[in-house]
DNA sequence: TGTACATCAGTGAACGCGCGTTCACTGATGTAC
DNA sequence: TGTACATCAGTGAACGCGCGTTCACTGATGTAC
C-alpha cells in the first residue's frame, strides 16, 4: 500500500502533530509509540519509516509545539500574553497549550536533542517578545532580557504549579490568580500608549497595603 | 529472615527516602520498584509487605521530600532562601534539592493522592514563611499570600526551565541569574532591619535603566 | 526462665503485560525503457 | 503513451526486555504457656 510522496509526508506531519499533541497531556513517556501511531490513524509498524527512534520524534515534536507556541504567542502585547497564558483555560487544556509548560520537567531528563530544542524554543519567544521592542524599551538590552526571562519564569511556573495541585482544588485556581496578579502589577502600566515606562501600578508594598487597607 | 519491628521501620524509612532521591533524580517512570529496592538495599519481593503499590510509594516519597524542602528551606529569611533556591548549585542536585521543583511537572499526570501531596508541600511552605511575618508585613493578608505564591512560581520556574536547557548551556545559567536578580530585586529591602518596607531596590523600568546606563 | 509455635520482613523465581524495535510482506507509486 | 520493474509507505506478527505485582518459601523475632 505505497502511497503518493505528498500524502506520505502529510502522513508523516500528522505522526508529529500527534505527538507533539499526546507528548503535552500525557507526558513522554505516558504514551508509546503504538498508541501514538493509532491515535494519528495509522498501525506502529511504520513508525520507522518515518523516525529513526521515539527520541527522534520527541525532538522533532518538541520543535513542532515550540513554533507552534511562538505562533501563538509569541509577538503579540505582553500583557494579552499573560493573560492568555497564565488562565484556567491554558492550565486545563494541556494538549492544546504551551508544550514548554507541559513538558520542561520532562525534558530536563530527556537527551540533548530534546533540551536543545527547549533551549531554541526559549530563545525564539524572547526573540518573539524583543522585536516588539516596547515593552522594557528604558533599560539596556541585558536587563529587558532579564526581565523577560523572570517574566517567563513566572508565568511557566504559576502552570506547572498549578497543575500539581488536585482538580478543581482552590490552590490551584488561587496560584494562578495571584501570579498573574503579580506579574501584571509589575509590567509596565502600557506598552504603547506613548508615555515613557513608569511606575508599576502596585509594586511597592507599602503602597499595595495603603491602597487595600 | 525476619527483622526486628523497630529494624523493619528503619528499613522502611530507608526505602521511603531512597525513593525520594530517586523519584527527583530520574522522575517517577525513570526509576523501577526493583532497582529502587537494590538501590535501598534490598531486594524487590519485599516492597509490598511495606507498601500497596508503587503509587502509594509515590505519595508516600513526595511527603518525605516536601518535609525535607520545609525543613532546609522553610522559615529562614527569605532572600537566602531565594539565593539558595535559585542558584546552580540546586539545579545540578535534583536528588538532595526541592522534590517540589523537581516533580511537579510529573506530579501534574500522577493519581490525586500524589497531587494532594503537592498541594500540602505547598501550603507548607507558605506557612513557613508566613509564619515569619515580616517579609510583606505592610500588606494584608491577601495580597502578602499572593505575593509569596508569586514568588515561589517565579523560583520553581527557573530551576524547571534552566534544567529543560542543555548541561553547561550559557542559557541555564542565565535564566537562573536574571530571575535570581530580577527575584531579589523585586523584595523588600530588607526583612529585619527595622525599617519599614519600601520602594524595592530597582523594580521601576526608569531607574533601572539610569543606574545601569 | 525455658520451650513451642505463630508471625511476618525479606528472598528470589515467576506471572502477565506493554514497551521500543525489527522484519517479511503487500501493493500502489514512480520510473526506466 | 504503454509496459515492466524497482521502490518504499504502510501492515501486522514477532522479538527481547523491563516493568509492577504475586507467591511459595525462609528463618529470626515475638509471644503464649
Amino acid at each position: 500500500m505505497k502511497v503518493t510522496k505528498a500524502q506520505a509526508q502529510e502522513n508523516r506531519a500528522r505522526i508529529v502533530e500527534t505527538a507533539s499533541r499526546m507528548f503535552r497531556e500525557r507526558g513522554y513517556d505516558g504514551i508509546g509509540v503504538a498508541d501514538l501511531m493509532a491515535a494519528a490513524g495509522f498501525t506502529h509498524g511504520g513508525f520507522y519509516k518515518h523516525f529513526r527512534s521515539k527520541a527522534d520524534l520527541m525532538a522533532e515534536a518538541a520543535a513542532c509545539g515550540m513554533s507552534q507556541t511562538a505562533a501563538q504567542h509569541g509577538g503579540g502585547d505582553i500583557r494579552e500574553f499573560i493573560v492568555r497564558y497564565v488562565s484556567r483555560e491554558h492550565r486545563d487544556a494541556r494538549g492544546s497549550g504551551c508544550t514548554m509548560a507541559a513538558l520542561c520537567g520532562d525534558a530536563a531528563r530527556q537527551p540533548e536533542a530534546v533540551k536543545a530544542t527547549f533551549a531554541a524554543g526559549i530563545e525564539t519567544l524572547l526573540a518573539a517578545f524583543e522585536s516588539e521592542g516596547v515593552m522594557f524599551r528604558t533599560l539596556d538590552e541585558r536587563e529587558a532580557r532579564a526581565r523577560m526571562i523572570d517574566m517567563f519564569a513566572r508565568s511557566i511556573g504559576a502552570i506547572v504549579l498549578s497543575r500539581a495541585c488536585p482538580d478543581d482544588s482552590a490552590l490551584a485556581d488561587e496560584i494562578l490568580e495571584a501570579c498573574r496578579t503579580e506579574i501584571l502589577a509589575a509590567l509596565p502600566p502600557s506598552v504603547d500608549n506613548g508615555a515613557p515606562a513608569g511606575e508599576p501600578p502596585h509594586n511597592n508594598p507599602v503602597q499595595g497595603a495603603i491602597e487595600e487597607g
